[in-house]
DNA sequence: TTGTATGCGTTATCAG
DNA sequence: CTGATAACGCATACAA
């Protein structure tokens, strides 16, 4: 059986407050209880049970993450760099792939409160969840509205999908596409599309946006029709580099030639990406930094030291001007 | 302040006990108390504290995981899939990212001690970790020999580096390198260097393994030496996906061309790689079935049902043979 | 069929 | 400086 206090308290010829002061270190006590405690602790192999702990302070420095899947190196990183601030700041993170089912995150917005953790970074949502509308527990939503009282971080999507936009134009597109995820989920990365179309628009080129299918389905049968429709097409701009991947696939078996033919920009510009897509142009997020905002609101929450603002932070994107939008 | 059972009971106007009973469906009871207790439920909003239930019963449910970075899809994707099976089982899992720090995991590994996770599936490993050699705690490692008690899942590394091998071979490659990490770390990956220089020796050529360092390090140096001291490589044969790209990379910058003048294979077959490299011919790990052997061993563990065999669970690997291998 | 008393391992309060 | 006692929220043995 695991030692705990008392049996440490034994051995050391203490009582349990004892063993416990100096496990916290309150109080004032002797150095010569200090050192026998510490031999007892040693001598048992001791650790303090932390859900006794947690009990007993009501809180239990967890942290639940929901989205979509750590399959995907957006995420993958992204809960990377969340897991690590929050470790750095004492701590852990309770793992959840929704997969962007509303029956699984439902699930998992009860069991995380069962489980009475801290609070919630969520990046998953599929619209009318009720449960974040009434928030008795922090959260954070990333690229995700989730309620009106939840504040949101994100990358400044709207100047990332005009920087993605004005350098297809600026590289000589004239008939450009643009595909976005559904617009029914209203996320801030709709802000994306909105650029893109206000971008075309102010230089008199006509917007075409095609619409993916939410999360998981296979998009295939979408781009093909992209190209079916639009044979012509000189430049696309996708909202992350999967579909951008996907859609260079294509390109390259309909013969098109990139860039020369056809420019391809993506958006996310994740590490794997840089590694495994050198080539491909994107609008690269500042993941760790918006894992960073995030841990660090969401602590401030839990903390109940947030007034209210900012209920939006926007994060700086970067271009990155590769060759699949070379000359 | 949240309900708890004692408030569930006012309302319902029974006792503590009946509400338990009727939590956990244990013992009869009647039918109208029954109703009774879960109306005062749904009104309160109660929620079973699990933190409270679990110091009790003396179990968490909670798996702890230890792997270098969710970034990495190989790791991003098993993770996703050991935390659904896991959580169809009804555990839930505590995510480390060790980064391939000795000193993080040993805490990590403390940490998940005293918040009493009910085992540990480990992907991580730098040698020399002492508390593994005791293992109060059910624990799995995968593709990481953690301690002689410890069962190791893998993919079935040896048949890869055979079918990598045999495939460059097959395809006329004489001049055939093969990259891998460090051999110090004594992994069953070691198993597809030592398959590459079987089969190598057995057509009567010459083995030459450029060894990588630890994880984290820059290796484009260790590459361009590759080519330096090689220049008429005809096939390369990257122990994973991502050094596979690396090399890709460095060829292309060299003009050699792909897949005439040179082929290359990787190994892992994530779903990340087959989107943004399908060009790229590998190994197919069979990931989900890695992470389904991983929990079912790790739970019969948990519930002693485990009777230490087998130690070794070798998973068949898929060759893909894509572009980069074409004749 | 239901209720009372007790303990899971910890920490805080208060007394000594 | 140190110790006894109660409480965190729940589930079990035992009694009614």
């Amino acid at each position: 059986m695991k030692p705990k206090i008392a049996d440490v308290a034994k051995v050391a010829g203490v009582s349990p407050t004892t063993v416990s002061r100096v496990l916290n270190n309150r109080g004032y006590i002797g150095e010569e209880t200090r050192v026998k405690v510490h031999n007892a602790m040693k001598e048992l192999n001791y650790y303090p049970n932390e859900v006794a702990r947690s009990l007993f302070i009501r809180k239990t420095f967890l942290i639940g993450l929901i989205f979509p899947t750590t399959s995907n190196p957006f995420y993958g990183q992204l809960i990377f760099h969340i897991e690590n601030i929050a470790a750095a700041l004492g701590y852990k993170v309770l793992l959840c792939n929704s997969q962007g089912r509303q029956d699984k995150e439902k699930e998992y917005l009860e069991m995380l409160q069962r489980n009475q953790v801290d609070g919630i970074i969520a990046g998953a949502h599929n619209k009318g969840i009720e449960e974040y509308e009434k928030p008795n527990l922090p959260v954070v939503g990333i690229d995700r509205y989730l309620s009106s009282a939840i504040p949101v971080i994100s990358s400044d999507n709207y100047d990332g999908g005009k920087q993605a936009t004005q350098l297809l134009i600026r590289k000589g597109c004239i008939k450009i596409i643009h595909i976005n995820g559904p617009i029914s989920l209203e996320t801030p990365a709709n802000l994306r599309r909105k650029a893109y179309e206000d971008v075309m628009i102010k230089h008199n080129l006509t917007p075409i946006t095609y619409e993916m299918e939410t999360y998981g389905t296979d998009n295939s049968e979408i781009i093909k029709r992209l190209f079916d429709e639009n044979p012509e097409v000189e430049g696309v701009f996708a909202s992350d580099d999967i579909i951008a991947s996907q859609v260079i696939k294509e390109a390259k078996s309909r013969n098109y030639n990139i860039p020369s033919k056809l420019k391809i920009i993506g958006y996310d510009g994740t590490e794997t990406k840089k590694l495994m897509m050198p080539e491909l142009s994107t609008i690269e997020q500042p993941i760790s930094r918006i894992a960073e905002k995030a841990v660090e609101l969401l602590i401030k929450q839990i903390d109940s030291e947030w007034d209210g603002a900012p209920l939006e932070t926007k994060l700086p994107v970067k271009l990155i001007d590769s060759d699949t939008t070379k000359k």
